[in-house]
DNA sequence: CCCCAGGTCAATT
DNA sequence: AATTGACATGGG
């Protein structure tokens, strides 16, 4: 990849590997993103507000200057992976090629793991557009402002005194409990989110999983998307009707069935193959 | 009006 | 250990 500047405060990238920022964007493993026109994006992360625009030239990065791209969007995009040798690693079977041919561009982010684990906790039994909206609400509520009308996502210090009442006026839902629990254990440090880098997967996990509305799905969102387990395969209602389908033969399956097959297939790129498969399964629309 | 959604919990068998 | 209904909210 080669990275320019232009001007001040433009990033422009150029021959780059697997990047398309619409299929980055919209195979589910975020939720603050804006789209402003073809393959043009606005997204919030890590505090900051970034316009993304791609064409066949290159990919436009802005208001962003080199520091900031450095500092920030080169993990954010996970940009120093290899995606070409992990495609090729995991196409062991017709299936993966196809859901890889079908969206060549994805990426895994490198999303902050505050902000993953309370979007997945609100996820739960919810829609897509859904979560956004409640997501957006939360920010503008307690988050700190960025812009014209954007807001960060709030701070564990920041959602210390949110209410049940008030985070249902934000349409949380039923949710609303598993937020002020997951807000206490942050703030008052029974979890320490910035070690659990440091830990083991099963330990985080299971960290993750003491917090009330978190089971095994959101804990392996948070994993995978926000803490680098990319052998970590997240599996919800889709995941779960692609692998029936295309790996058991159609037939009524565990959990627990689906976890050791991607780790027997694909091993610890598992994380890698599930996203592949969820943007796949979406657009073939199976039962 | 009924159904269901990137699930999880608690009660029941 | 497996099954079942409830849960807030909104869109089809």
């Amino acid at each position: 990849m080669d990275i320019k500047k232009i001007g001040k405060e433009i990033i422009c990238m150029t021959n780059f590997d697997s990047f398309n920022i619409k299929e980055i964007l919209e195979c589910g493993q975020c939720f603050r993103f804006e789209k402003m026109g073809e393959m043009k994006y606005k997204i919030i992360a890590y505090g900051k507000r970034l316009f993304i625009e791609q064409n066949e030239n290159g990919i436009l990065f802005y208001p962003c200057d080199e520091r900031e791209f450095g500092d920030i969007w080169i993990e954010y995009f996970d940009l120093n992976t290899d995606y070409s040798r992990i495609k090729n690693n995991i196409s062991v079977d017709k299936t993966m090629k196809n859901a890889i041919e079908f969206a060549q561009g994805i990426r895994i982010l490198n999303q902050d793991p505050w902000e993953c684990l309370i979007s997945f906790i609100i996820s739960q039994n919810n829609r897509i557009p859904q979560i956004k909206k409640v997501i957006a609400n939360i920010s503008k509520k307690y988050g700190t402002k960025i812009g014209e009308e954007d807001y960060a996502f709030p701070t564990p210090q920041q959602l210390k005194n949110a209410t049940m009442e008030e985070l249902s006026e934000c349409k949380t839902g039923f949710r609303n409990k598993y937020i002020v629990d997951a807000v206490k254990k942050v703030v008052s440090g029974e979890i320490c989110l910035e070690k659990f880098l440091e830990y083991e997967t099963d330990e985080c996990r299971q960290m993750l999983m003491s917090c009330k509305g978190v089971g095994q799905k959101v804990a392996d969102c948070v994993l995978l998307f926000s803490l680098k387990r990319r052998e970590v395969f997240p599996t919800d209602v889709w995941v779960k009707r692609v692998m029936s389908q295309f790996y058991f033969d159609g037939k009524e399956i565990q959990i627990k069935d689906i976890h050791k097959k991607s780790l027997k297939v694909w091993g610890e790129l598992a994380g890698y193959a599930q996203q592949y498969l969820f943007y796949y399964a979406r657009s073939l629309n199976i039962k």
